[in-house]
DNA sequence: TCAACTAACATGCATTACGTATGTAAAATT
DNA sequence: AATTTTACATACGTAATGCATGTTAGTTGA
């Protein structure tokens, strides 16, 4: 019986992604051969120029279904807080901890925005540092934070996290370095609070 | 006459390094050719290999470069600060104002963790995170503020700093996004204060 | 249902950049 | 002055990229 189209093409995207995802965690980006990669999929580079156009719009699909599983877990994370400083903070710690996977780290903040630039213009738009503005625009309206640009406060306090990750990654004891990053950045957010 | 070699080198080095610096900021690494990069310098690819042993050796030289210019506009700067705080904020502010400047975006920010990775593990061992570690150990022994660790705060506040020039260096107005990017900052950092 | 078409891939080739091995000439050493 | 070292240039092998061109399988219309 003849294969839908439709799943065909879907299967190989999906082959092709995954196979890259390995690829560019394990060797980097620039490191991974197109050759290895798709033959990993059981595939050749005409999939992938005929489905991503190239290296990098492969890395712009794998980076795509990243940003949507950490959206999906930061938002699991986030809903399950009693209240809204605490999905900020908990959501904010949550993505140091991402950010701290080789994978994440090596894909979406080292290589992504070295490949593709500033995150904020990628295919998901970052939804990270969307999560983290919307968080504090709520607190605003709550009035518990003081008056700031929401945007750029996230950028800011995502970049930190980003910061950290990388110390806490290459640390000697990873796991202490961890500890001392979340006390420093609760440190750091009570700057936002009005009262504290 | 014949000239001094001791001489020859380093100005056959000044020389690499000045149009790698050159061309990685206005291509980026990854697309930077090394032969292109050598005849804009009067030499060729034997001269790189020689003396820096390959593209990536290059690239640590110059990030050396650029860190000793960053360092002394940054000490400059904060020498100038009445007090040990006003010497952390201006240099902070310092930073976000150096880290739009294209150059230093790409190579230290971008390209620089991507292919060397962690950057406290560079030649120069990351001067800025020094600067800012050491003027928060500054202040908590003047006991201003609260605390921390400082390595873990100074990873944060660089990370932040990092993430905010993005933002600003891509942004509509850059002017208005560092303005808005600045005021965010100082609010942040006043969650180090004691009293605030 | 069968012909015409389209799209999903594979294959082959040209280009280019990298790294190294070797050559050479000038300076340093003896 | 002879020898050795070293700062480069040159030449070549290799590998990865991107495109141009096949080929085969699904799809569509009569």
């Amino acid at each position: 019986m003849p294969q839908k189209r439709e799943d065909m093409i879907a299967e190989t995207q999906a082959k092709l992604i995954k196979s890259a995802r390995e690829s560019f965690a394990q060797h980097g980006f620039a490191e991974s051969c197109m050759d290895d990669l798709t033959a990993e999929a059981g595939l050749t580079r005409g999939a992938l120029y005929h489905h991503f156009g190239g290296k990098k719009g492969l890395l712009k699909a794998v980076i795509q279904q990243i940003e949507d599983e950490m959206t999906t877990r930061l938002s699991a994370i986030k809903s399950q807080a009693p209240t809204t400083w605490d999905a900020f903070i908990n959501g904010s710690i949550a993505y140091l901890n991402m950010a701290c996977e080789h994978e994440i780290q090596r894909i979406m903040l080292l290589d992504g925005p070295a490949v593709l630039g500033d995150p904020s213009q990628w295919p998901r738009k970052n939804c990270c540092i969307r999560s983290t503005q919307l968080s504090i625009e709520k607190l605003m309206e709550e009035g518990i934070l003081k008056e700031v640009d929401s945007l750029a406060m996230a950028r800011l306090i995502n970049g930190a996290l980003f910061g950290a990750s990388l110390w806490i990654a290459n640390a000697e004891d990873p796991h202490a370095a961890s500890s001392k990053a979340v006390d420093a950045f609760l440190t750091l957010a009570s700057g936002l609070l009005k009262s504290n």
